[in-house]
Parts: C-alpha cells; sequence; structure tokens
DNA sequence: CACTACGTTCTCACCGGACGAGAACGCTGC
DNA sequence: GCAGCGTTCTCGTCCGGTGAGAACGTAGTG
C-alpha cells in the first residue's frame, strides 16, 4: 500500500527533517510510518536535488541550500514594497507601538511587513507570511470587510473561527455584523479577541480605485490604550494615507 | 516518456515558480516541456500541500507558505550560536570591515553569520547559507587547509575551481602548496581571488579537541589593507580566540 | 454576435517506475 | 563474536502517473 501519492510522501519527509532539525533514515520511517527502503529513496531523491543535506559522519539528513532559497523567493515576492515598510516603520516610532502591514494574497490574508523593537515587540504569533486568524486580528477584520460577504462566507467557512481568547469572535453573524460597522467606521478595533491584554487597531489601504487592498495597524497592551484612541486612529489613518498615496502613483 | 522522475518533475515546477516569481501553468509547461496536464496534476499537488498559492483572479501560481517555513528551519538549524554572532559584530565594529563565520556541514562549507552595514557592505554574493567557491574565499582556505588531503581532493573535484578573477587558483596542485602554508601561519589572504579590488583575511576557529571547525574572516577593498596586515591579523586571532574558547566550554 | 485564446478539468488506455520484504555489507561499540 | 545501525541491492508485483484529446467556462476582440 503506497500510503498517499509519492509527492505527499516526498514532502512529508522533507517537512519531518524539517521540524526535529536533523533526522536519521530509521527516525523518518518510525515517525512516518514509511519502510525503510522507501524513505532512502526519498532521502536520496530530496538530497539530490540540495533539499537535503546527507552528514554522512553523524547517519544524519538535514535541511539543504534549496530550502533557503525557496524561503528568499517567497519573501521577495511577498516583501511589502519600500515607500509602505517606511510609512510602517514611521508608525512604529510615532505610536510607540509595534505596527504592520497585511494585504491580499489570492483568497488569502498576508502580513507582508511589520515593524517592531525590543520595548515595543510585535505579537508573538505575528511574523512575516502571517496568514491565519483574520476573524480575530485587527489588520484580518479590515481586509474581511473589504470581501463581498460570498467570499468572506467562503473564506471563513474554509479556515474555521477558532476561539483563541474568551473574546474571540467565533460566530459568522456576530462577525459580519461587527464588519459592517468596521467597513463604515473605516476603522477595526480587536480587543483581547486575538490575545489577552492586547489590543489591536487597523485602517483600510485603498489603491487608485478607492478599493481596499492593504491594511496597516498596531498592536499595545491594553493597558496602554485607554483615552489614546482618537490619537491612534489619526496616527493609523495618517500613514495609510501614505501607502494609499503611494498606490495611486504607482 | 515520463522526462524524469515524478520528483524531479515537481521540484523542476516549484523551481520555475520560484525563479519567475508568478508564472501561469502554461508558462510552466513551455518553460519545462511538460504535457499541460501534467504540470497541472503537479501544480495543484503543490498548491494542496502549500507549497503553492493559486491566485485564482489573475490564474498564476506563486510560492506558498511553506517554502518560508522551509527557510525559517534551515535558518534556525544553521545560524551561528549567540556568542559566535557577537563575537563576528565586534570584529565588524573594531577592523571597520565586513566580517564572516563559516563552518563545515557534511563535506560542505558553510557561511552561518555575517555582519556588515552600510558603510562596510558584505561582498554581494556572500550571504548566509552560502556555499561555493571555497577555493576562492578566505574562510575557505581556512577550512579546506583544515580537511585530509582526501577530502579536500573529492571536495575540490566535485565542486571544481572556477575562475572568478584573473587571480583565482585554478589549479590543485597549487592551492595544495598555498594551504600548507595556510596552515603552518595559521591565517589565510585572499587577494583579489574572489572579487576584483578586494582583500580578505580568515583565521581557524577549534573546539575543544583542537581542531579546526570554523573560520572567521573579514573583507576590504584591497586600496585600504595596505600596512594594516598585523593589525588585522591580531584582531582576527583575538575574537577567533574568542569563539574557540567558547567552543570549548558549550 | 461569432470567434479566438486562455485557464482549467476530465476521460481513458497504456505501461514505466514506485513499492517493500528481505537480504547483504560495512562499521561501531560492547 | 555479537548486536545494532546505516545503507544499498534485488526482484516480482501492480499501482498510479502519463499525455493526447476533448470539453467547459470565461474574457477579450472585431
Amino acid at each position: 500500500m503506497p500510503g498517499q501519492s509519492l509527492i505527499s510522501r516526498t514532502f512529508a519527509v522533507l517537512e519531518s527533517v524539517a521540524a526535529s532539525g536533523s533526522a536519521t533514515a530509521r527516525e523518518v520511517s518510525h515517525q512516518l510510518e514509511i519502510p525503510l527502503p522507501s524513505v532512502y529513496r526519498l532521502l536520496n531523491e530530496l538530497t539530490a536535488h540540495q533539499y537535503l543535506v546527507h552528514l554522512k559522519a553523524e547517519g544524519r539528513f538535514e535541511l539543504g541550500p534549496k530550502c533557503f532559497d525557496l524561503g528568499l523567493s517567497f519573501r521577495q515576492r511577498l516583501l511589502a514594497p519600500s515607500p509602505i515598510r517606511q510609512a510602517t516603520t514611521e508608525l512604529h516610532r510615532t505610536l510607540q507601538a509595534a505596527s504592520y502591514f497585511a494585504m491580499y494574497r489570492g483568497a488569502d490574508i498576508v502580513l507582508t511587513y511589520l515593524s517592531d523593537c525590543d520595548k515595543h515587540p510585535r505579537l508573538r504569533p505575528l511574523r512575516f507570511g502571517f496568514h491565519e486568524a483574520a476573524h480575530a486580528t485587527a489588520f484580518g477584520k479590515i481586509l474581511l470587510s473589504g470581501m463581498t460577504r460570498e467570499q468572506r462566507s467562503s473564506y471563513l467557512e474554509a479556515r474555521g473561527m477558532p476561539m483563541l481568547t474568551p473574546y474571540t469572535m467565533t460566530r459568522q453573524e456576530l462577525l459580519h455584523a461587527h464588519l459592517e460597522t468596521v467597513s463604515t467606521r473605516g476603522v477595526a478595533w480587536e480587543h483581547e479577541e486575538f490575545l489577552p491584554r492586547t489590543t489591536c487597531a487597523a485602517v483600510p489601504v485603498r489603491n487608485g480605485t478607492g478599493m481596499c487592498v492593504g491594511s496597516l495597524a498596531v498592536s499595545m497592551p491594553t493597558a496602554k490604550v485607554l483615552g489614546r484612541e482618537s490619537q491612534i486612529e489619526t496616527a493609523l489613518r495618517e500613514y495609510a494615507g501614505r501607502c494609499s498615496r503611494f498606490l495611486r502613483a504607482g
């Protein structure tokens, strides 16, 4: 029984090695329940293609240089353009808060830049390329509110609405209604729906035709937000305006 | 005729998309000379595994999040430990020159950290994960000189000794002899053998048993090196000593 | 509106190559 | 000498990849 398709197996092996950082053929064979000769075939093939390296001295396999190349290509393709990175960084400095830029990518919502520092660190799960939990993040809400109702429904159905904190919205009806007001107000707040004790805010970035194509956001400890709401919204709008202007021009 | 193995084809498709950044099925089919239905099968499989994404609106395929994950795993596995990164950074500051740390990885010689800045930029081809042209770089010479003669020969035969500048050593005999003196002097200089108008120097980093396991290096415009040779060697030895001490301890 | 070009998915009969049990070889450590 | 591991072969079975071709929807054009 050839378990699954050859390609599935190949990537399963690759990811198994990636997950353990370093693995022997036997370990992979045990973990994936694939017979040893088959594992060797796959490992050797992956090694030949430079996706793995074989450390002969230790009898172990590790990730090869092509993996890093793929990562670079991905990053290069997705990284927000320089003026947007700059606006995000300035927002970070102005509000003394980690700041983020996200956009659509096909059916996905992806973080394509973030600016933080030791004093104002990003929220741990968030990183370049992050593409989950749109229902529970401020930038996610902005971009969800820019979709048609059908797109949004199919997005939420495909990914679910996992409860991340007691305040996470986990019912579509609730979220749809919430996004109505987000859309009319032009700003999304997220109060401890993604991480405890953390509040985020986001505003849309629009292209030449006025369509929402991106979202600029900040995160802060909830304690530091009180009383600053309008200041935060003003700064977000200011820098989002710069982004939109760039998109109109380019 | 199934061209090559399925796995080869799969990675060829993946790399084709990576290279163009974004591609349609037809483009891939043309470039790789694989019939369209087969390309679609592969693209869909890769998409299902999140190594590609399908931008339905534009009918294009691009790299998916798993590619970035692989890159991260690779980086995490290979990145030099913090004390070594720190020593490399301080060397950079002390000598006002881009500095590098490289080590063995199986049969390979890999750059696992580098420290530079706008004023003292790294040599363009050099980046984290760089693993070529050991015969023409200072850190490469150090690590080649730490191999047995057989290891070195098979290394050089497998990768060749391409001429990168008029001064690149392209004959094994010459290099073997040169590495003799590198080994006894404990320092490797590289004068415009890798890039024109650029000089590099490197020293070994040793583990508890005295074996050479890594190399610390700097690069500078040749014009800035004259008369500073001994100062450079002293600084290299100083910081390499710190690295060695760390390796003896850990 | 017909017409073309493209993106995408099916169908289907063929057959190459993946499959895995098992054995074998070399090496290390006890 | 023996056990355990890493690694590679062998070999008969049969699964699943293969690609020409057709079909469907859609976007753009004249």
